[in-house]
DNA sequence: CTGTTTACGATTTTT
DNA sequence: TCGTAAACAG
C-alpha cells in the first residue's frame, strides 16, 4: 500500500487524490510535477482503473515512458497498458487502424527533411520563383507553412504579421502550399500537422469513432499543456467531452514553442473549456538552492503580470550563481571546458550540463571538450534520421509498405548513376501505371535500380519482423554506400547497425517506421555515465543537472536576432532564459562573452550582454572576468555597485519593474500595454521600436542593422 | 538530362 | 567557413 499522504505534499496529494472531473495542475519549474503524475497514475491503478482506459499524453515519448516506468515501481509490479505518448504518435496509431479516405493503400509519415524535399519538388514542378535570386528559401516556405497551419491562420495573415518582407510573394507561396497538399495526397503521406487534423476530422465526422475513443479512453492526462496548439486543444475537448475525467498539467512561465503555434491562452482557458475545474497549484519548488530559485525569479520580473510566479524552497543552503565574463566566444569555449573540469572533482558527468540556444552554439565547445577528451553527448540539433545514409535504407523500407510513396522512391532512384530527378519520375509513373513494358525497357538501362525494385518485391512477398528485414536491406545496401560515401562509411555502417539494434526491439514494422520519423530514437548509448550533456534550451525542457552553464548570453544569440520580430517575442526568449536557468539544481554558470565571432563584421565584434542578464540586481550572481593574460578574476560587490552607478543603479527586492503591476488581475496575458511605434536615429535611420529598456533607453529594430539599444536621448520618437 | 563547377549567401527553436 | 543553388559543360 503506498502512503501517498505521508509522499506528497498537500497540493500534490490533492492532485493525485483527484481522479474524477476535470482538473489543472499548475505546476512551477521543479515543484514534483512528475512525482505527482507518477502517484497519480498509481492510484488510478489501485482504484481499479484498468491501465488501458488510461490515455497519457506527453511532450516526448521518452516522458512517457519515464512516468509510467515510475508508476509500475511505485506499485510493484508493472503498470500495463496505458496508452502513452505525443500528440503525434497518438493519432498516428489511431490513423493507421482507421485510414482517412484516399490513404487506404498505405500511409507514410513525413518527417521535417522529408517535408521540405517534397515542398522543393512542388516548387520546381510549378515552376515557380526560378530564377529569383532572392525568392525564400525552402526551409523559410516550409516554416512559414507550417506556422499558417499551426496557427490556424491565413497565409497572407502570418506572412503581413510575420514576415512582412515576404508579402511580396504571397501569391507564389498560396501556390506552392496548394501543389504541396495536393502532392501527399496523391502519395498517401502525412505531414506532422496532418497528423493532429486528419484525427480531428476522423472524430468530428464519425461520431461513433469519437464514442468508441471517448469510452476507451475514460481518464486522460496531459502534460506541457503550455505548449499545445489550437488543434491540440480541441483533441482534447473532443476527447475528454462525455466523461470529463481530464488532467491537464503544465506551467505557462514555461511556454517556449509559441513558433510552432503553441498557444499559452489553451492552459488559461482550460477551466471556461472544461467548467467546474478543480484548480491545484504547486509552488514549492523541491530541484533548486534558493540562491539559483532566487535568480530565476529575477528573470520573470521583467514579464507581464500573467506569468508572475515566485517559487519557493526550503533548500537555503547553496552558492550565489556565477556570471562569468570572457573575452570572447572563442576563450568562453576555453573556460566552460575548465569549469567542466572543476565541476567533475564535485558532480557526476552526466549531472553537469551546457545549454544554448541554437544548435550551432556548441560548436566550439564541442571542439575543445574532444581536445581535453572529455565525453558528451548533444541534444538538438542535426538528428539522426536525417542522416543521409538511414534516409536510405530506409526509403527502401518505406517503399515496401506503401508502393505510392514517391519521396522514397525518388531517393533509391537519384542514389543510381544516370538517373535524375525527370529519369526518376518517368520510371515511377512507368511502375505505377503498371506498363511492364516501359518499366522493363527503362530499367534494363539501370539495372542496379532494377535490383532495388525487385528486392522491394521479394521483402513485399514475405512476412518478416522489422529486423530481418533490414537485415536483407543493408546486405543489399552496403555495396552502395562505400561507392556514396568513399570517405567516411565505416562510421556510417557503424550508425546502420544502430538501426537494426532499434528495429530489434520491434515486431510491427509500419510502427518501426513512423517512430523514427515521429521521434529520433533517445541515444541511449552503452556508456553515457560518463558523459556530460551538451542541449539546446528547447531540448533540455523537462530535464535536470547538478550543475549547468549557459553560454553565449549576449544580443542577438540569446535572446535570437530572428526570433525577434515582434514585441511578444521577447517575452518567449525570456521565458526560454528562465527554462535555461531553472535546469539547475546546485551550480548554475552563466557566460557572457565581450564580443562574439561574425563573418559579417570580419571577425571579432564587441557583444552587449543579454538583457535577461543585464537587469540582475548585482547581488544574486558573483562575477568573473576573464583578463587578458587568461584566467579569472573576481569582481567586487563594491566595486560592480560604482561601476554601474552612472547606467541606471539596480533596481531593489522589492522594486517592480516596469510592467508588472503589484495586483496580478484577471489571468488574462495583456500585450505590453505600452503602445510602441517608431522612431529615427540620426545614423541607423528608422527603426521599430522593440521594448523600453528602463529607464532612459529602448531597444529598436534598424533594418539592415538589427536590434540596438539606445537612449531615448538619441531618438526622434514618431506619434 | 545529368554531373560538375562556381558563386554566393547565411546562419533558431521541434513534433 | 560551409552548404546550397544557379550556371555550364558533356
Amino acid at each position: 500500500m503506498i502512503d501517498y499522504k505521508k509522499e506528497l505534499n498537500p497540493a500534490q496529494y490533492e492532485a493525485a487524490m483527484t481522479l474524477d472531473g476535470p482538473l489543472l495542475c499548475i505546476a512551477g519549474a521543479g515543484s514534483g510535477k512528475t512525482r505527482t503524475v507518477v502517484y497519480r497514475l498509481a492510484n488510478m491503478v489501485e482504484q481499479g482503473i484498468a491501465a488501458h482506459e488510461i490515455l497519457l499524453l506527453t511532450f516526448t515519448r521518452k516522458a512517457s515512458q519515464e512516468m509510467l516506468h515510475r508508476a509500475g515501481e511505485l506499485l510493484g509490479h508493472g503498470i500495463g497498458a496505458v496508452s502513452g505518448g505525443t500528440f503525434h504518435g497518438f493519432a498516428y496509431s489511431v490513423l493507421r487502424q482507421h485510414p482517412p479516405q484516399g490513404f487506404e493503400n498505405g500511409l507514410s509519415i513525413m518527417d521535417g527533411a522529408d517535408a521540405s524535399e517534397a515542398l522543393k519538388y512542388c516548387k520546381d514542378m510549378l515552376g515557380v520563383g526560378k530564377g529569383d535570386k532572392s525568392f525564400p528559401k525552402t526551409a523559410t516556405v516550409m516554416g512559414m507553412l507550417s506556422k499558417a497551419r499551426n496557427k490556424e491562420r491565413d497565409l497572407g495573415d502570418i506572412l503581413q504579421r510575420e514576415a512582412f518582407h515576404l508579402a511580396a510573394y504571397r501569391e507564389d507561396l498560396c501556390e506552392i502550399a496548394g501543389g504541396y497538399a495536393r502532392y501527399k495526397r496523391e502519395h498517401g503521406l502525412l505531414d506532422y500537422d496532418d497528423l493532429l487534423f486528419e484525427l480531428e476530422a476522423l472524430l468530428q465526422s464519425q461520431p461513433e469513432m469519437l464514442e468508441h475513443y471517448r469510452h476507451r479512453f475514460r481518464y486522460i492526462m496531459v502534460d506541457e499543456f503550455q505548449d499545445t496548439n489550437l488543434v491540440q486543444s480541441r483533441l482534447v475537448q473532443l476527447l475528454a467531452g462525455g466523461h470529463r475525467n481530464v488532467m491537464a498539467v503544465g506551467d505557462d512561465a514555461q511556454s517556449i514553442y509559441a513558433f510552432r503555434g503553441a498557444n499559452v491562452q489553451n492552459i488559461l482557458d482550460f477551466p471556461n473549456m472544461f467548467p467546474g475545474t478543480r484548480i491545484v497549484k504547486l509552488e514549492e519548488n523541491y530541484r533548486s538552492v534558493q540562491p539559483v530559485l532566487d535568480l530565476t525569479n529575477a528573470i520573470l520580473e521583467g514579464a507581464p503580470a500573467a506569468f508572475h510566479k515566485t517559487l519557493f524552497t526550503s533548500r537555503k543552503e547553496g552558492d550565489l550563481p556565477q556570471m562569468v565574463k570572457p573575452l570572447s566566444d572563442l576563450t568562453q569555449a576555453n573556460l566552460v571546458v575548465n569549469k567542466v573540469t572543476e565541476l567533475r572533482r564535485t558532480y557526476e558527468a552526466r549531472e553537469i550540463a551546457v545549454l544554448f540556444r541554437a544548435g550551432y552554439q556548441s560548436y566550439h565547445v564541442e571542439m575543445q571538450l574532444a581536445k581535453a577528451g572529455i565525453p558528451f553527448r548533444k541534444f538538438g540539433g542535426v538528428k539522426y534520421s536525417d542522416a543521409a545514409h538511414v534516409k536510405d535504407v530506409m526509403s527502401y523500407v518505406r517503399l515496401m509498405l506503401n508502393p505510392l510513396d514517391l519521396p522514397a522512391f525518388n531517393r533509391l532512384a537519384g542514389n543510381v548513376k544516370g538517373v535524375g530527378p525527370k529519369t526518376a519520375l518517368k520510371l515511377y509513373d512507368a511502375s505505377r501505371l503498371s506498363e511492364p513494358a516501359v518499366l522493363e525497357k527503362s530499367l534494363k538501362k539501370y539495372p542496379d535500380f532494377g535490383k532495388d525494385l525487385a528486392l522491394v518485391d521479394a521483402l513485399r512477398r514475405q512476412r518478416l519482423e522489422p529486423v530481418e528485414v533490414l537485415e536483407e536491406v543493408l546486405e543489399h545496401y552496403k555495396p552502395r554506400l562505400m561507392q556514396l560515401y568513399p570517405d567516411d562509411y565505416p562510421r556510417r555502417e557503424h550508425g546502420l547497425e544502430q538501426l537494426v539494434q532499434i528495429a530489434a526491439t520491434y515486431r510491427d514494422l509500419d510502427l518501426f517506421v513512423s517512430d523514427l520519423s515521429l521521434e529520433d530514437p533517445n541515444p541511449e548509448a552503452q556508456d553515457t555515465e560518463n558523459h556530460i550533456t551538451l542541449s539546446t534550451v528547447h531540448s533540455a525542457k523537462g530535464l535536470e543537472w547538478d550543475a549547468v552553464m549557459v553560454i553565449d548570453l549576449v544580443e542577438e544569440r540569446f535572446p535570437s536576432k530572428q526570433a525577434l520580430q515582434k514585441p511578444e517575442d521577447l517575452e518567449e526568449e525570456r521565458r526560454l532564459m528562465y527554462v535555461a536557468c531553472t535546469r539547475a539544481r546546485k551550480y548554475l554558470g552563466l557566460f557572457v562573452p565581450a564580443s562574439i565571432y561574425s563573418r559579417g563584421g570580419g571577425g571579432n565584434e564587441p557583444a552587449m550582454a543579454s538583457p535577461f542578464v543585464r537587469d540582475l540586481p548585482v547581488y544574486l550572481y558573483e562575477e568573473w572576468r576573464e583578463g587578458y593574460a587568461g584566467g579569472l578574476m573576481r569582481r567586487e560587490y563594491a566595486q560592480q555597485r560604482t561601476m554601474r552607478l552612472g547606467d541606471g543603479v539596480p533596481a531593489p527586492p522589492d522594486a517592480r519593474p516596469a510592467f508588472g503591476t503589484g495586483d496580478s488581475g484577471p489571468a488574462v496575458r495583456t500585450t505590453s500595454p505600452r503602445k510602441l511605434g517608431y522612431c529615427t536615429h540620426k545614423i541607423f535611420g528608422r527603426g521599430k521600436l522593440v521594448q523600453h529598456v528602463p529607464p532612459d533607453k529602448y531597444r529598436v529594430n534598424f533594418p539592415g542593422f538589427g536590434l540596438k539599444v539606445i537612449m531615448e536621448a538619441y531618438l526622434n520618437m514618431e506619434e
